[in-house]
DNA sequence: AAATCGCTTGCGGGTTCCCGCACATTTCTT
DNA sequence: AAGAAATGTGCGGGAACCCGCAAGCGATTT
């Protein structure tokens, strides 16, 4: 069995390269490429039934790789792992796993012991391991009303892009006013109306977005390269 | 000689370790922690005359530790080292280096030969160090009348904060017609005037500046730290 | 000494945003 | 099948923002 490790880090890469030899004697040949461009194509040959992918990386992040890697072969079983628990990775991972496939997402600061029971799990039976730091993030924020809808959470994105009320209702094909309806429930979930009428909340709220990392830069820079193609047909 | 490092990755702690140990023969002692409160701690005892840092930390950033471990002990010399080439970590240090110390800051992606030779030049030599990947990020930033003045900069944080014009020209003690002028400015500076009518300048600055990296969450995380006890005091 | 440059401030008006009120539609629950 | 919850749409007004015009001030240049 063949294994792709993409992995910008030398030293975490090797720490994986180590932990996977210990751990899957099933795999006889690793692969190593340390950035997303590198693992798509290395991976369009479609000879690796599994992938270990690092999130944050130059150039294509994680989530835009494995969106690559799973248009081409949709049975490949990925293991992400990463430095933060951040929400939004995680809504980009669910939003674009096929039914046939399984997927893990681990934290870099598990545990060697954890990490192999994880790669055994994806990698090997095919299950769906999401860590526990950020599964209970995940669920905590799904019970306390502050759960984010895929409405909400788009135009979060475009407001975070700098888009205009009136733009994003026509990119995500709306009217006005319902563009602000949803701005008034990511306000009221993102916990802004507490805070006092001092704030502009539309810079507030995407503060508060990125600090609770429900958001990140990579996320914004992947959803800027989709932006602009429609932007310039747009006009 | 005591060194003290304060970096939370343990296997760039490791390679630290042994590339210091390697490099540099006169440091008898190494403590390595792994947060920046507790760095801070250590470094109060007044031992250390050499410190590396790391700058994305969980708790208090490399820059806040900095400043805390500068404000006890003038003197000590820090060697900073990031996986990131951000501005804002840079202004954040040129800011706080006294005049009788000496700082360095190079990335994690260098080769070991040249993080051997700034550690020497840093922690031994007393001299300045700053990686030319960043350096020459702001240089070219400075001659291309793009560069952000401390004031504009300043406006840029407490936007991105969330505060409103008004908010702001009371917290930096200028008039609101002084801030949006700094706004102005701004967005010049970060071509959101370019971009043609579609945006939201205020929103799209910050976006602007967050992708260019002159902006980054920690920054605007240790900001709002400081914004907030401002705030009780102020209503 | 004059000129230039950067920062500051006030005024006024056009634009966008924020959101209460009211109502239709869809989706999920029970 | 009835009710509840989420989502979509229009109208209108008050607030905040964006910014041209005009004018003053301190520092550096020539």
């Amino acid at each position: 069995m063949k294994l792709l490790i993409v992995e910008d880090d030398q030293f975490h890469a090797g720490f994986m390269l180590e932990t996977v030899s210990k751990n899957l004697p099933e795999v006889s040949e690793i692969t190593c490429v340390a950035d997303g461009m590198k693992g798509v194509e290395e991976a369009e040959s479609g000879l690796y039934p599994a992938v270990v992918l690092d999130l944050q990386m130059p150039g294509r992040n994680g989530v835009e790789a494995a969106r690559a890697i799973w248009s081409a072969h949709p049975d490949t079983r990925i293991l992400f792992w990463s430095n933060y628990a951040d929400e939004a990775y995680l809504r980009g991972i669910t939003n674009i796993v096929p039914e046939t496939s399984a997927y893990g997402y681990v934290l870099k600061t598990t545990q060697a012991s954890r990490l192999g029971l994880a790669l055994r799990a994806v990698l090997i039976e095919g299950q769906i391991i999401v860590d526990r730091e950020i599964n209970g993030f995940h669920q905590r924020a799904m019970t306390t009303h502050t759960a984010l809808s895929e409405s909400e959470f788009n135009v979060l994105v475009d407001v975070a892009l700098g888009l205009t009320d009136k733009l994003i209702a026509d990119r995500r094909a709306m009217s006005l006013r319902s563009v602000q309806n949803r701005l008034l429930s990511l306000y009221q979930k993102l916990g802004v109306d507490d805070e006092g009428g001092a704030f502009n909340k539309r810079t507030r709220a995407i503060n508060r977005a990125m600090s609770g990392r429900m958001l990140n830069i990579e996320t914004l820079i992947a959803a800027e390269r989709e932006l602009l193609p429609w932007l310039e047909q747009h006009s």
